[in-house]
DNA sequence: AGATGCATGTAAATCGTTACATGATTCA
DNA sequence: TGAATCATGTAACGATTTACATGCATCT
C-alpha cells in the first residue's frame, strides 16, 4: 500500500486535488503508478478517514468543483515513519530477459534485430529522463539537500539505462563476432 | 499474460509437471513470479485447451500421480513468435527511490542509516546471483550460444546491482562531505 | 466539429499473492 | 514428533489497469 505514502509525499509539497495528483503520478518517473482514478480517489478517501489528510471543497466559476487535500501533522508523522522503514532492494523485472532466455532458436539476424530493438527502446528511456518536464520538477525542491537527492534519483535512472546499453552493445558485438567466425 | 510463455519456455527444455515448474519459477532470478500454484495450474489448463501442450498422467508408487506436460509443435511456434515480439524497456520499480524522494526531513544520521541499509540489501542480491543453484541451471543449456545467452542474462543482473552499489556509495560519500562541511 | 483539458467518480476485469485443503513419505 | 518433500488443486484477498459515465470550457 505504498500508493498512500506516495500521495502523502506529494501532498507534503503542497495541497492538491485528486486530479493534480493524477498528473503528478503520470509525470513522475520514479513513482510507478499509471495515475488511474480508481486508486487515487479511493486512497484519498482512506487517508481522510485515517486523519492523515484534510479536505476542502473549492467551487470554481467555469470548471467543476475541486476537492483539495492537505496533509495533517499526523500525515507528516506517518510519512516520516514510512521513509525510515526498511528499504527493499529494487525489483529487476525485465520481460525482455525472459524473451532472451528462449532466443537461441532464432537465426542470427533475427536475434540481432531483437537486440537492436531493445537497444532503441532503452535509448529512448534515457531521452525521457532528460526531458524538460523532469527539470521543472527539480525546481520544486525545498532545500539544497532535497534538490541534490532528486537529482541523484534522476541520475540513478540514467545510470541504470546506461548500464543496460553497455550490456546490450557488448552482447551484440560478441554475437556478431561469433557469426563472422562461422562463415 | 507472459506467464504462459514463461511456462512454454521451461517446457521447451523438457516435459515437466506443475510441481516441477513451481520449482523452476522459485529458482529463477529472471522469471519473476512467486511460483504460486494458482497461476501455474490454471495456466497449464489454459495452455492445454489451446493445444500448446499435451498432458500425460504418470502413476507413481509411493508418491501422488504426476501430470506431465509436454510442449507441442504449435506450442513451439507460439513461443518462437513471442520471443520475436517487440521488446519493452525494463520496468525500473524501486520503492526505495520513492522513500528517498521524501527523505529530506531526516537527520543526517537517519538518512545515512537508511542508505547503509539499502547498500546491504543490494550487496546481498549480488551474492544470490553468484549462488551455486544458478550455475547448475547453466548446465541445462542446449548449445554454446544458449549457454552464452544465459551467462549474459546473469551478468545483466550483477551489472545492475553493481551500478546500484556505485550509485549509493557515491551518494553516501557526498552527503557525508556536506555534513562535515557544516560542522 | 472534434479533440483536449478540467474534475469527479464507479464498474469490471485481470493479475498476483497468501492461505487453505489433502495425504502419503522421508529425514532429522 | 515435527518439518520438509512430493503432488494436486481451490478460495479469498489484494493490487492494478482499462473502460465507463458525466458535463462544461477551450482550443484547433
Amino acid at each position: 500500500m505504498t500508493i498512500q505514502y506516495a500521495i502523502l509525499g506529494f501532498l507534503s509539497l503542497q495541497p492538491m486535488s485528486g486530479y493534480d495528483l493524477k498528473k503528478m503520478f503520470q509525470d513522475s518517473l520514479t513513482v510507478h503508478w499509471s495515475g488511474n482514478n480508481n486508486q487515487i480517489y479511493r486512497a484519498l478517501v482512506d487517508l481522510f478517514d485515517e486523519g492523515l489528510v484534510t479536505r476542502e471543497v473549492i467551487q470554481q466559476e467555469n470548471y467543476p468543483a475541486r476537492k483539495v487535500y492537505s496533509i495533517t501533522e499526523n500525515g507528516r508523522t506517518a510519512l516520516h515513519r514510512w521513509v525510515l522503514s526498511d528499504p527493499e532492494s529494487p525489483e529487476l523485472k525485465n520481460n525482455f530477459l525472459i524473451q532472451l532466455t528462449w532466443a537461441d532458436r532464432l537465426r542470427p539476424e533475427e536475434l540481432d534485430h531483437l537486440l537492436k530493438q531493445y537497444d532503441d527502446e532503452v535509448e529512448n528511456q534515457i531521452l525521457i529522463t532528460r526531458a524538460p518536464k523532469q527539470q521543472e520538477l527539480l525546481a520544486q525542491a525545498r532545500s539544497p539537500r532535497e534538490r541534490y537527492l532528486w537529482e541523484m534519483i534522476l541520475k540513478n535512472r540514467t545510470m541504470r539505462y546506461e548500464t543496460e546499453l553497455t550490456w546490450i552493445r557488448n552482447l551484440r558485438q560478441e554475437l556478431l563476432k561469433e557469426t563472422e567466425h562461422h562463415k
